[in-house]
DNA sequence: TAATTTGTCAAGTGACAACTAAAGTATACA
DNA sequence: TGTATACTTTAGTTGTCACTTGACAAATTA
């Protein structure tokens, strides 16, 4: 459902990797967010270049909407679409996560090398 | 550079966001890739703690392989796995790219508030 | 009021993804 | 040599996902 931004008591933004990733990782859905990074736009606008029915473009946002990447409101009959900067930060910020601790032990390695005193019993073999 | 111990034909690691997300996707192989930014490791070790059979954790880093998130090397019979930043660099400069279009546009929307001299017939009512 | 536009909901279909089991291959070890 | 280890490969099962159809509802327009 996308119900709510109406009477919203319950929005569930499940702010998860699952989701998010999975969201991200269909192209149909992609499409959408570049059409709404240049603006915000009713479901029927952005179902037209898409070669689907309308009722799949509503799922598709659903899936958007509930992992925080896009946000939504009814007004009248139309209701409007736009980005939600929630999912792109959480994502974003998971990869900077284990990029920044996978090149902080590479820094580690880098040291090690550096100062060739102690005996590692392993762990930097594999640099070749 | 040590590379393909495999004698095949070059991998076909394709840095698509289709598979990139896709991949990231999986709780599994999050938590395979967590593994793994502490460090090197062998698939069997990496299988341990997954309740799953061997196959389905081969599975799931050849899936990590094929877009550019692991990289894995065979040396006897072990096949060794480590991060490979090329998908994450890729998986990051995707979203941080729609980010930056949307915010600009915001920025945009916020000077034209501010010298709200032409009419611009459409384009910042959602604002509310 | 009647017709049109814009979206919503439910059920069904086909494809594909994740997983398993089981048999096979190559390397290391006793 | 024989046995264990560390994958690899194939085929099959099961569930989920993207999409469609078709009926419906509410807001707008004629």
């Amino acid at each position: 459902m996308l119900e709510n931004a109406d009477s919203g008591p319950m929005e569930k933004k499940k702010l998860n990797p699952d989701r998010v990733f999975h969201a991200l990782g269909d192209p149909t859905r992609r499409a959408i967010l570049e059409r709404l990074s240049e603006g915000p736009m009713s479901v029927s606008r952005l179902a037209e270049p898409l070669e689907m029915t309308l009722a799949a473009v509503v799922q598709h946002l659903q899936v958007l909407e509930e992992c925080g990447l896009v946000q939504t409101e009814k007004l009248g009959r139309v209701r409007t679409c736009r980005i939600e900067s929630a999912g792109f930060s959480f994502a974003a910020q998971w990869i900077a996560d284990r990029r920044t601790l996978w090149e902080r032990r590479l820094d580690r390695l880098g040291e090690l090398l550096a100062e060739p005193e102690e005996d590692s019993p392993s762990g930097y073999e594999w640099l070749g």
